[in-house]
DNA sequence: AGAGGTTACGGGCAGCGTAAGGATC
DNA sequence: GATCCTTACGCTGCCCGTAACCTCT
């Protein structure tokens, strides 16, 4: 009779292609993932994964033991909840955060994760946001807040809040008063998000004028290198105002008006799906609520 | 995490109330139940059962639970016969079969369940009736063919065939030819099955004339003594044909004309219904095409 | 006293981790 | 040679069975 066990390492090899990748995933050896298999297959009499050279793959019997595992792992987990409660549900959840997060609502949502969920560890990975997609459509991550949402079949997505850039520069900059025009802008190194994110690709877009110099990118991935760069006036700053709160209460930053306005980024909530995801989607939904009671939906 | 195992042993006992019965089904010994039981209640954080003095009944969280076990022993069934084919479906079913059945097409039944699933095996008790379904009830049998429906919630019932009830004599007795009256029928003793069963109750009900004498009844829960009494001219035999085919043929015993009816049997395959009935379902849609094609339905 | 559940204790074995082996690119 | 799965092996700890204990009728 298979055991929960045997159907949740199943599972993992067969979603992950991978019995070493199983064993991390569910912090254990790989040697034990293969008894495991082996084991299930002895006992149901029949070949679940073709172990090809550099790759699993399910066979059409594993396919539906696939189907079943997934069902049975959900009503596990549903059963849990059902039962035991939310103060119940344990674990570590691996979330992946844009650094914009952090310094909006993350340490707020963090409370409220713990107040709701006492038994859940958060391993919290700041990134940027390509690197965070890399980490959920891998299962390095189950949960993450990032620029969404994320176009793959198997993972879910959930708005939470969308933030309008602005340019940003240091009072000491000779920008004169009133709108800044495109030209003078393009005098300055434009200091953002690195060049692979959307909203800098669509920033550039827009700046970029028939018969213009290309615009100087000073990109970095961290948001507080950005903001010191425009503080020491080496150029001016597309970033949310939000992030920036504080320079620009205390003067040492301020808002320049131009006569374009650039993009707006939108972060979605984004895990994969899967018989674990419940936590994931609670965590995702509160996220939302967060989100929203910071007055940034 | 809670394993299949100890939902599987709640299950059961929440089912019959006792954590003796449920190890006698789960052919293990009380204590191994109780530890099981105990450690689930650590594991959920909750208590299941209410152990009374000389009861055990389910709490709120437990009846709660006993619902997520159903839904997972039932999807861990149909996952097997998905998986594995029924060659793989194993383990004893215990089958009651009332003695009609036994005279009649059990043996057809028998050799065409150990083709469809030969992992499995039977154990059979032939017992009368009311036995029968004290066993489904008490869950001691998985299945019974028996003079049904039985009219129970948790038992299923599948029409298996009726049979006619005739009188048969030993053709020693004076009777005389062409049909004979009741009240001739009333000289000599009705040998039948007992009376607690139902064919019985209404045979008598239509032998009970107004002023004429009660019928004298000589009970027996076993055909072959009803058949052994019959031939020798003990009284007249109230017996599906049937059952009496050799010595109908072989003269012994000879049918009785008279202008009475006498009721007909109806025999039912019943199961208590569960996460495990898969297999006695089987079997019964089974019964029920090997009942056919031996011409009884 | 007897039925039924709990506690205590010892042994067997499943399952895990370490380490070595083998196949494929 | 690097990567990934398999095999071998020793050990831990879970789980089961036996037996004694407790409780209620």
């Amino acid at each position: 009779m298979p055991e929960l066990r045997s159907l949740e390492i199943f599972y993992w090899v067969a979603q992950l292609r991978s019995f070493r990748g199983a064993a991390e995933r569910l912090n254990t050896t790989q040697p034990a993932v293969s008894q495991r298999i082996a084991a299930l297959e002895a006992e149901l009499g029949v070949r679940l994964l073709d172990r090809g050279a550099r790759s699993v793959v399910t066979t059409a019997q594993g396919r539906r033991l696939l189907d079943y595992a997934e069902r049975m792992l959900r009503l596990r987990a549903e059963m849990l909840e059902a039962i035991a409660g939310a103060e119940a549900v344990g674990g570590v959840l691996r979330l992946g955060v844009a650094e914009t997060i952090v310094h909006t609502w993350l340490s707020r949502f963090i409370e409220r994760a713990h107040a709701l969920f006492p038994a859940v560890t958060l391993d919290i990975e700041v990134d940027v946001t390509p690197n965070l997609r890399t980490g959920l459509v891998g299962h390095t991550l189950d949960l993450a807040f990032l620029m969404g949402p994320v176009a793959e079949p198997s993972i879910a997505n959930l708005p939470l809040c969308r933030y309008p850039l602005a340019f940003a520069a240091s009072p000491r900059l000779p920008l004169g008063p009133g709108p800044v025009t495109i030209d003078a802008l393009l005098g300055w190194p434009i200091i953002t998000y690195p060049r692979s994110t959307r909203p800098t690709m669509e920033l550039l877009a827009a700046l970029r004028m028939p018969g213009a110099a290309a615009p100087r990118l000073f990109a970095s991935t961290s948001l507080a290198t950005i903001l010191r760069m425009a503080r020491d006036g080496i150029g001016i700053s597309v970033i949310p105002p939000v992030v920036a709160a504080r320079e620009l209460a205390d003067g040492t930053l301020c808002l320049v008006a131009t006569d374009i306005t650039p993009p707006a980024v939108a972060f979605t909530a984004s895990w994969p799906t899967g018989p674990e995801e419940g936590l994931a989607r609670r965590l995702a939904e509160l996220a939302q609520s967060v989100a929203a009671a910071a007055g940034h939906a």
